[in-house]
DNA sequence: GACATATCTAAAGCC
DNA sequence: TAGATATGTC
């Protein structure tokens, strides 16, 4: 046996030494998964002497492909020909060799989401559409629906007879593909279907990366939706040799497309496939691990599993009730501020603060701040994602794709040329009714005639110049920067500064890609740009607490989390209350959050919280009660302090539970008269009805698990499972 | 066409 | 509350 491969366990021995056929691996949190896949490709090439060439590995973030292909390096040198990647970008290099038998141009540029919608904001504005009705993020997120579900803008069509807004989706869906196929452009999605397509249309093309792709791997199987499973079906049909790792117990985007049936049923599409568990957690304290298990295991849906560890116990998960968001946001701090005195081995950035959603993040912040505590928030704003970074973005991109209306439109009138709304929709026009691209279009009707005379010339002598030299004529001849400039505002300081990062950062890739005698023209710096995100600029290294949502952290470890807003519709979120399978989602985001922590893990909620303007009362989550009691502490306590409490208080209200009443953020619902039972009292709208906290006041609606109570201060929405309320006669 | 004011709405975000 | 967008005014 290999040296390397005798650290392994003997599942993940087992696992990585299981080459040939179908295999499954179930890989728990913190069950060294990584460490397996790794070896796994280790040992493939260098013991079974298969090619690297042959090897293909897919992962969901560039992150997670990144770190496998270094640590394929550490175990075995640099192997070039293996394709570790992203789904996205592994389809993306392959829809490039052939976008042509797809009726591509090969310079098609990739949209992101800000692109999308404004397509479709220009295309609502075509159609007539009521955009109040029918928002551009609705529309974009039915659109991508269907495409992931694999329901084309011809089919959608057909069956669009039986929805009352089906005509107007079907119009929206089917100018939407035309506009990104006319604009020479594909959307994130459309790197996966078209791939799919591809395969499925061109057997021969199919048959190339078959034959050439002998050995597939996939990470986090469980997040993949159906594009993706096609996809792998397709390209291990041939020979069976099929690697998938994941655990259901951490899907965690089904709201985003990934089917768990995927995970749930591979033995079921690779029939005698090897199934190997991975179940020893070298991660967490055993009080974590099993916390997080006495949670899990509520859901249904689910391969039952259980995580085993080695760890000592360790401390017990404790829990804070806070009086409001502030309070809980300066609790953490002071956490922090302790644990760091009293562990003083442990560093800034050993510390996580994962919340629901990024809104939370703001009072972490101001508390972090005023404790001169260092920090780092990543939220879902790429810095590729400020205005001026897009602008040049989208001059760029016009370089290489002249039909890219999307990016003419964004650039047309920034910097101010007087071009204005009616000449935008002249040029808007022609091109419309000549099928031709709107740069064409600027130039048939003489319309900032600077613009396009830069890109006549571009055109001419973009292939003689490097991508730094291109970006500084497009930045020095559009006048962009010189508007900056004269500005002389800080923030228009601050604009040119991040033009100048984003220069330096070209500058920098393209040093990079000399040393390494790689190609780097405009083409693949802006490929790279589109399939970039900010998560990926997490540096463990730099010393500051980290911030960021439960969705971003998976994947990540720390010593200390901590898990704030424990609060009915916070966390499970309203919305989940309503979809079936919703709560066990929630749930599922509970253990991929708990499991993240090492040593020590802390949960917090707060009884008044602040959002959206409004301060209301809250309860507490569910998910609190779900944790077996001995494993956290501070959760008893407050019940108990609450019992006595009210004990001697004077309040009339009965109510199922003895404290706090829930939630408070829901749009406001139509007047739909219903009868509904609560808590084993039946209520109707306006009936009279009493609350602990807020006193007596009147049914103005019930919509599904909510409430709405219109009491002196206002009406409150009340979660229906936990509303401590009476009926008065 | 540019700017100021009013109105609306609100999850998660990988690629 | 805050940001994005819609509408109104010069």
């Amino acid at each position: 046996m290999q040296d390397y491969l005798s650290k392994l366990n003997k599942e993940q021995y087992e696992a990585a030494t299981c080459v040939d056929g179908a295999l499954l691996i179930l890989a728990g949190a913190g069950s060294g998964k990584t460490n397996t896949m790794t070896h796994r490709i280790a040992y493939m090439i260098k013991e079974l002497g298969v090619s690297p060439y042959s090897v293909l590995a897919l992962t969901f973030t560039n992150k997670a492909a990144g770190e496998m292909r270094e640590r394929v390096e550490a175990l075995i040198g640099r192997t070039p020909g293996m394709w570790i990647q992203t789904f996205h970008s592994a389809c993306l290099r392959i829809l490039r060799a052939h976008a042509e038998r797809l009726g591509y141009g090969r310079s098609f540029v990739v949209y992101d989401p800000a692109d999308q919608k404004s397509v479709i904001r220009s295309i609502s504005k075509a159609l007539d559409i009521d955009d109040k009705a029918f928002n551009a993020a609705s529309l974009l997120g039915f659109i991508s629906a269907r495409k992931n579900s694999g329901v084309s803008a011809a089919e959608f069509e057909k069956s669009s007879f039986s929805r009352p807004d089906g005509k107007l989706l079907a119009a929206v869906y089917s100018a939407y593909e035309a506009r990104l196929l006319k604009n020479n452009a594909m959307d994130f999605d459309d790197l996966l279907i078209n791939a799919l397509k591809l395969f499925e249309r061109h057997p021969d093309i199919l048959a190339d990366y078959q034959k050439r792709f002998r050995y597939i791997m996939v990470d986090e199987y469980q997040d993949t939706n159906m594009i993706q499973y096609r996809l792998m079906q397709l390209l291990a049909r041939a020979h069976g040799n099929i690697c998938v790792v994941g655990d259901d117990d951490q899907c965690i985007y089904q709201w985003r497309g990934a089917d768990i049936r995927n995970i749930l049923e591979f033995e079921k599409d690779f029939p005698g496939a090897r199934v190997i568990r991975l179940e020893r957690n070298y991660r967490s304290s055993a009080n974590i691990i099993n916390a997080a298990h006495s949670i899990i295991v509520r859901n249904e849906s689910r391969k039952s599993k259980r995580m085993r560890t080695d760890a000592a116990d360790g401390e017990k998960i404790e829990y804070y009730r806070a009086n409001d968001d502030k309070e809980e946001a300066r609790w953490i701090s002071e956490k922090i501020r302790a644990v760091m005195r009293k562990r003083p081995e442990l560093g800034y950035s050993d510390f996580a603060v994962l919340y629901r959603n990024n809104a939370q993040s703001r009072r972490f912040e101001e508390s972090l701040i005023s404790k001169g505590l260092p920090y780092r928030v990543l939220s879902g704003m790429r810095y590729y994602d400020r205005a001026e970074v897009k602008d040049m973005i989208a001059y760029m991109r016009l370089v290489i794709n002249p039909d890219d209306d999307v990016s003419l439109l964004r650039i047309i009138n920034t910097p101010r040329r007087g071009i204005g709304k009616a000449k935008i929709d002249a040029v808007n026009a022609l091109a419309g009714t000549k099928d031709i691209s709107a740069l064409e279009a600027m130039r048939e009707l003489g319309i900032g005639e600077a613009l396009s005379n830069l890109y006549s010339s571009l055109e001419l002598e973009k292939d003689s110049l490097s991508v730094s030299e291109i970006y500084d004529i497009l930045l020095d001849k559009s006048g962009y920067i010189d508007a900056l400039r004269a500005q002389e505002s800080p923030e228009a300081d601050s604009r040119i500064e991040n033009i100048l990062e984003f220069r330096s950062e070209i500058i920098e890739k393209q040093q990079e890609a000399a040393d390494n005698e790689e190609e780097f023209g405009i083409e693949k710096f802006m490929e790279d740009l589109a399939l970039a995100s900010d998560i990926d600029n997490h540096d463990p290294n730099e010393d500051a607490v980290v911030l960021m949502t439960l969705h971003s952290a998976k994947g990540l470890e720390f010593p200390v989390v901590f898990m704030p807003g424990m609060e009915t519709g916070l966390f499970p979120s309203y919305r989940s209350f309503d979809k079936p399978g919703g709560v066990e989602e929630e749930r599922r985001l509970c253990y991929v959050g708990m499991t993240r922590a090492k040593e020590r893990l802390f949960m917090s909620s707060a009884e008044w919280r602040t959002m959206y303007g409004r301060r209301d009362v809250t309860g507490e989550s569910q998910f609190l009660k779900e944790i077996d009691p001995k494993y956290l502490e501070g959760h008893a306590l407050y019940e108990r302090k609450l019992r006595e409490a009210e004990r001697y208080s004077s309040s009339a209200a009965v109510g199922e539970r003895s404290y706090v009443s829930p939630i408070a953020i829901i749009k406001q619902m139509k007047e739909k008269p219903k009868r509904q039972t609560l808590a084993g009292v039946e209520l109707n709208t306006g009936d009279k009805v009493e609350h602990t906290k807020f006193g007596t006041g009147s049914v103005v609606g019930i919509d599904g698990n909510i409430i709405s109570v219109r009491f002196e201060e206002g009406i409150k929405k009340l979660a229906k499972d936990m509303a401590p309320l009476i009926k008065l006669e």
